[in-house]
DNA sequence: CCATAATACTCACTTTTAGTAACCTTTTTG
DNA sequence: CAAAAAGGTTACTAAAAGTGAGTATTATGG
């Protein structure tokens, strides 16, 4: 039982939902990767994510960091200049990413219309 | 803006969050996928994820069947029994779930080694 | 020369979500 | 006659997320 326990703590998908299955980190990882530059500043993420906090981007962002699949770039500059940009590690999970991206978009009728119609 | 907006809120990969990336939709499905019989009873899961409540369970369960992941079938018993199983579309997402799991056993040490260590 | 703007945040507070432990139902078993 | 078994629900508490204002430094406009 103590065995399984153990055995279940580390599997890995426990592992990351855990760290990154929050509402927020997936879809910063996306719009880094989708950006021209693969670089955004603080403010453009959360223009693109007008519904993020900045509490919350800027604790995702430092998750993200924290977990290295997210750099980060201080400019000494007034006003200041922040740039964040996919790691490896962070470019390595784009394909698994994308890959549920176009699960969402092939299955999107099956599973979300309905609720957006009832709004 | 308002546009963007539009867009922004339709974009499937939010879409897909806002619904089953909660901390225990995705582990449920897995272990649905992994079950032998490709069928699970309600306290079987319970006891593979012994640290999701029952009522989160119940919630998770819910919303899945809501969603047309997971078929739910009730069986008219003292005691009563009822299965979970995935539905075509619950199976349909398997292949990327699955990919995600891969990278996460390839980057396991990358990201998440020293949270464990430091436990 | 004082107000405003710009950027990347943080802080205190409220609301929402998740976790905990006890309880419910019906029937069989000891 | 009490306990167990399955699949939950309920009331309560704790944790997490959302909200709105505030902070720092310097440049610019009137």
């Amino acid at each position: 039982m103590a065995d399984f326990k153990a055995e279940y703590l580390a599997c890995p998908i426990r592992q990351v939902i855990s760290r990154f299955g929050d509402k927020w980190s997936m879809l910063v990882l996306f719009m880094l990767h989708k950006s021209d530059t693969g670089t955004l500043r603080f403010n453009e993420i959360h223009k693109l994510m007008s519904d993020c906090s900045q509490k919350m981007l800027s604790q995702t962002l430092k998750n993200l960091e924290h977990y290295n699949l997210v750099h980060r770039e201080v400019f000494p500059q007034v006003p200041p200049k922040v740039e964040y940009s996919l790691t490896e590690t962070g470019k390595s999970l784009m394909p698994s990413l994308l890959s549920l991206v176009d699960w969402a978009l092939q299955h999107f009728d099956d599973v979300v219309v309905k609720d957006i119609v009832r709004d």
